[in-house]
DNA sequence: TCGTTTAGTGAACGCTTGTGCACTCAACTA
DNA sequence: TAGTTGAGTGCACAAGCGTTCACTAAACGA
């Protein structure tokens, strides 16, 4: 048994907790590590379980990868379209949005690292749902500031490599929220100035004809 | 005896050869997964070699990491060296550089694949030193903006906020490299419109006092 | 030429690994 | 109430793991 039986629990519900279970260990055993550096009997034994049963639950811990990347981003994208609906300016876009990723951060550090780690270094499905992840992300974006008409002078091309290089800035700042949680302040005031250079830059330049130099 | 013993050898040189096979081999196994979950074993059965002859070159897989770490950042700060000797000018300086940089990319896959995977989910010396070395390169590139001139509205602190912006993309790009090398043309392309959209950031950018807004 | 150094060997050790299989027994359904 | 379902058990297995130790034999310095 994972825990102790509790009362009045019904099958369904005593497997979901089991799963929950199982998805914090291999979080927590990730979290100084990596998904393929762990092995199921480490992720068993931490739940409490027999390693047969984790069977019962996953196919193999690359599946159990892919369910985290499902449920981390998940929560990622309910706090974006929370940042999104109160960002009407620019200005109040940046000192607005980014307390609340890096307190997302913080509220979900052991997710946020793991992002961090498998979006690199996961098995290649997991890194591949990933990154599918964050060019969703970083499209929404795009249709974003063209819907607030901040970016006219772009070409939609170009607009969309503005949300890139947005999107990869935050994923930087994402990591050295992660890895060092106690400079916070200063990561953010320094995001929040780097931020504001590049969306000057965002404000003068001008797409040109698709063929390149000027 | 990892390969056939070369005639006129000296011991120092078939001790040379032999590290180089089981540095290329750690590089090579690492490939599809990551340093933390390769086993010494694995590496000697590579390099075909008894699994003991390994502690003749490294003290444990931790040390090797560092050593390719070490190797991999040799060969990138000389060709740095050589792009910014040849960077008067700004313009020049993206379409001059970025092919460089493309080019190492392609040229040093393995070793670049390695950092990019081991600088966020290696062992914590492996990550450290990774993170000192690009640390060490951002302050010199902006030591470098400062002599060329080319940002004296900036306070010293945003020159530094500034390189750090522009050596966080350019390592974002470099890992877009390496996982897709078919994209290379279109990543580079990108690559160098969003970089002068960032700096065009900077051009128009003016520090602030320490205190925040303006 | 002769003793020393040392890269690589090979067997052995105690553990951990993933997975197969037959099982129990509480919660469920009819 | 009787029968079915299925989460979790317990054992077994072959394979792989890091590390130890005594060893060989070729290159070395004197």
């Amino acid at each position: 048994m994972p825990t102790e039986p509790e009362d009045g629990e019904s099958r369904a519900e005593r497997k979901e907790r089991t799963r929950r279970a199982i998805l914090d260990a291999a979080l927590a055993l990730a979290a100084d590590s990596n998904l393929a550096a762990i092995s199921l009997r480490q992720v068993a034994k931490q739940v409490g379980v027999v390693p047969t049963a984790f069977y019962r639950h996953f196919g193999s811990l690359e599946l159990l990868g892919l369910a985290l990347v499902d449920e981390s981003f998940r929560s990622l994208r309910e706090m974006l379209l929370d940042v999104w609906r109160h960002a009407p300016e620019y200005t109040d876009f940046i000192d607005g949005s980014l307390p609340i990723v890096a307190q997302h951060v913080r509220e979900n550090r052991s997710h946020y690292a793991f992002i961090a780690r498998e979006r690199t270094a996961g098995p290649p499905r997991v890194r591949e749902a990933i990154g599918h992840e964050i060019e969703l992300i970083t499209r929404e974006l795009a249709t974003d500031i063209a819907r607030s008409g901040a970016a006219q002078q772009y070409s939609s091309t170009d607009i969309g490599l503005l949300a890139d290089l947005i999107v990869s800035f935050v994923v930087t700042m994402a990591e050295r929220l992660v890895d060092d949680p106690d400079s916070e302040a200063r990561t953010l005031a320094q995001a929040r100035t780097q931020l504001r250079m590049l969306l000057v830059g965002a404000l003068n330049w001008r797409s040109r004809e698709p063929a390149e130099r000027a």
